[in-house]
DNA sequence: AGTTAATCGAGACGGTACGTCTTGTCTTGAC
DNA sequence: GTCAAGACAAGACGTACCGTCTCGATTAACT
C-alpha cells in the first residue's frame, strides 16, 4: 500500500538546510549582540556567509527574519509547573515570565511587538506563533483549576488570561514601573480574587 | 531695581516660530497619510518648506519630531466626566479611549509605543507627556471614589490602574482580540471587583 | 565485420540538437528586441526554454552565444554582383552593404564590434567569421579586375579594401556623418582613383 | 557701472570641486589599471574617497564618468606639425596617432568607442568632445595645402579626411592587421593620391 | 546707522543599507 | 551523459535617507 500523501520532490535543486540555520543563528547573535534597531539584512548575510540574494528569496525583509530566528531560539520553553494548584501553577509561571523578560528576552521581545506595530504581518507572526500557544498552555492550566473546583465555572478564560499577563506586557513596553515580584504578587492577588472558590 | 531673573533674550535672529508649527502640522499630516515607519526627515522638511538643518537644529531626530507633534495634537483631551460615581467616571472614560484607539489616534499611538522600543528617549518623552499625566487623572477620580466610601481605602491605586488600563493597551498593542464595548465592560468589572466596598 | 573506426557513440544523453537551436533563435529575437546591452543569459534560457546550465555548457558567456547566433542568421550572404567590371561589382556590393547598415542589421553589427572591445575572443571570433571572409570575396572580384586589365596588377589588395570598406565601418561605428548613397560613391571613387587603368 | 550678466550664485551650499577632480583622477587610474569592462562605480567611489551618491548626482553612469575622465585627461593634444608641406605635416600626425593607438591610448579609445556602440549618449560625447575637434583640425592643415597649391581646390575635405583616418580606426577597433608605419604610408599614398597637384 | 550674532532656505556631501539584478556554479531527479 | 529546474555565492547596480556641512540672505537687539 502507497502512502497516499507522499511528498512530491519538486524538480530543482532543493533548498540548501545549512543556510536556513546559518542564518537564524547569525540573526540571533546579532539580535544578541546590536538588537534590532542596528541589525541589518548585509549583516546578516556576511555573518552567515551567505548572499543577500538567498535572504531576500525566503523572507521578505529583516522584519521576518528576525521574526523566525527568534521563535526558532523560543520554540520549545512553555513550561508550567503541575501542582495540584492552577492558581499557584499559573502565578509560579507569571514569576517566571516576568524573570525572563527582565532579561535579553524582554529586550527582544520589546523590539520585535514595536516591529511589529509598523508591520503587520511581523505582528500576526508573533501573535500566532508566540502570543497565542502561550495563551492556551494557560487557559489549559486554568481549565484545570475549574475542573478541580478551585476556580469558579463561569468565569470568562479569555478575559482572566488578559487580566493576568496584559500588566505584565504593559510594564515591559511602557516601562513605567518594575516588573518585580511583587507586583506580580498584586496582579495575580487581584486578577484572581473574583474568581477563586472558597474551598 | 531690575528683576534678578530676568529673561535675557539672546543676541541673535530670534527662533522663527512659524517653522515650529508649519513642522509640527507636515510632520502630523504625514503621520496621517503615511505612517511613522515611512515618515522621514526630508519628508517633513519638504512638506514644511524647511530646511533639514533647521530640523535638526531642534530636534535630534525623527523620534523626537513625531513624538512632540503628536503631543501637540493631543495635548487638551484628559477628559473624565465627573459624576458622583467614580468608577462609572473611569469606566465611562475607558469606554472613551477604546473609541479612541480604534480610530487614528490608535494607530498613532501603536506606533509611537513601538518606536519607543528602540529608542528610550523617545519612550521616555511617552511616558512623561502621555501615560503619566493620564494615570495620574485616573488615580485622582479613583481616590474620590474612596472619600466617598464607593472604594476601599486600602488599595493599591498602582495596581488598580494597571489592572484597568493594560488590557486595554495589550489588545492595542498585540491585536490578538476586539478592542470593544464588552471587554471594556468585562475588564471594568473584574478589575474594580475586589476593590468595591458594599455601600 | 565490424567498421574499424566506427563513431563511437558517447554513452550518456546524445546533446540535444534542438536545444542549440532555440538558444540561437531566442537569442536573435532577444537582439532584435532589447539589444545587446540588455541581452541576459537568464533571459535568453527563459526564452529558449532551456537552463541556464545548458546554456554554459555550450558557451563560455553571453558574448559568444550572441556572436554564434548572429553568425547563424548572416551565414549565407556574401553576394556580389557578377558583370564584366569588377570596380562596377564591387562599388555595388558597397551600396547593398551601407544599405543594411543603415537598418536592424547595422545596430547588430555596431554592437557585437563593441562588444569586441572589451572582449578578445568576441573580437577574434567576429574578425574570423564575418569579417575576413567578407574581404578574401572582396580580392577575389578585385583580382578578377586585375586579371581583366581594369585595374593596375602592382596594388596591394589589404590596402585598397581597407581604402574601400574602413570609411564605410568608420562612421557605422562612430555615426559623424550619414552612410548614403552618395557617401559610397565619394569613397569608391577615391579609393579606385589610383588603381585603376586607363583603357 | 554693473556687469550686466553678472553670476548668479545658486542658494544652496556650492559644489565640492575637489570632489570632481578626485573622481576624474581616480577613474583614469582605474582605467589605467582594470581597463572599462571592469571599471565599477562603487570602485571609483571608494577610490575617491567619495559617496556614490555624489557620482550619481552629476554623471548618469559610469560610462559618462569614464567619457568625462578620459577627455579631461586628453583634452590638450591635437598636436599637428606645422612645416611648409600640408601633406606632410597630417601624414607625420598619422603616424603619431598611430603610435599613441598601439598604446594605453589605444585600449581606451577601443573600449571608449565599444561602449558608446550600447549608448548614444556617451558615443555623442566621444565624437563631439574628441572625434570632431580633431577632424577640425586636420580640415584647417589641409585647407593650408589647398592654399598653398599643393592639394586640389576641388576636393572633398570630409571625404578625404575619412579616407585618411578611417582606416586607421577600423583596424584599431577589428584587429585585423597591424597599425604600423608602413600601413600609415600606404593609406596616406593612396589617399592623397587623386588629391594632389603636380607641383 | 552700523555691528553683531543667531537663524533661516537651499542643497551638496560622506556614509550606509536598501532591495534588485546578473553572473557563473552546483545539485537533484528525469529522461 | 545530457537535460530542465532552480538554489546558491558573489558582488555591482541605482535609490533613498541619514546627519553634517557650507553657503548667502534675513532679522533683531546691541552698539
Amino acid at each position: 500500500m502507497d502512502t497516499p500523501a507522499q511528498k512530491k520532490r519538486p524538480r530543482g535543486r532543493p533548498r540548501c538546510d545549512a543556510s536556513r540555520t546559518q542564518i537564524l543563528e547569525a540573526t540571533n547573535a546579532l539580535l544578541e549582540e546590536v538588537g534590532y534597531a542596528r541589525l541589518t539584512m548585509e549583516g546578516i548575510a556576511a555573518r552567515a556567509g551567505v548572499s543577500k540574494a538567498t535572504l531576500y528569496r525566503w523572507w521578505p525583509g529583516k522584519g521576518a527574519v528576525a521574526m523566525e530566528a527568534f521563535m526558532d531560539a523560543t520554540k520549545p520553553r512553555i513550561d508550567f509547573p503541575h501542582t495540584d494548584s492552577a492558581v499557584a501553577d499559573v502565578t509560579a509561571q507569571m514569576h517566571l515570565l516576568a524573570a525572563a523578560y527582565r532579561g535579553a528576552t524582554g529586550r527582544l521581545v520589546r523590539e520585535l511587538i514595536g516591529l511589529g506595530q509598523g508591520d503587520p504581518q511581523t505582528l500576526a507572526a508573533f501573535v500566532e506563533s508566540y502570543l497565542l500557544p502561550r495563551r492556551a498552555a494557560a487557559k489549559d492550566v486554568l481549565r484545570r483549576g475549574i475542573a478541580q473546583g478551585e476556580l469558579r465555572p463561569d468565569i470568562n478564560l479569555e478575559l482572566l488570561v488578559d487580566a493576568l499577563y496584559a500588566p505584565i506586557f504593559h510594564r515591559l513596553l511602557l516601562q513605567h514601573g518594575p516588573l518585580d515580584d511583587a507586583f506580580i504578587r498584586g496582579i495575580a492577588a487581584s486578577a484572581f480574587a473574583p474568581a477563586l472558590l472558597p474551598r
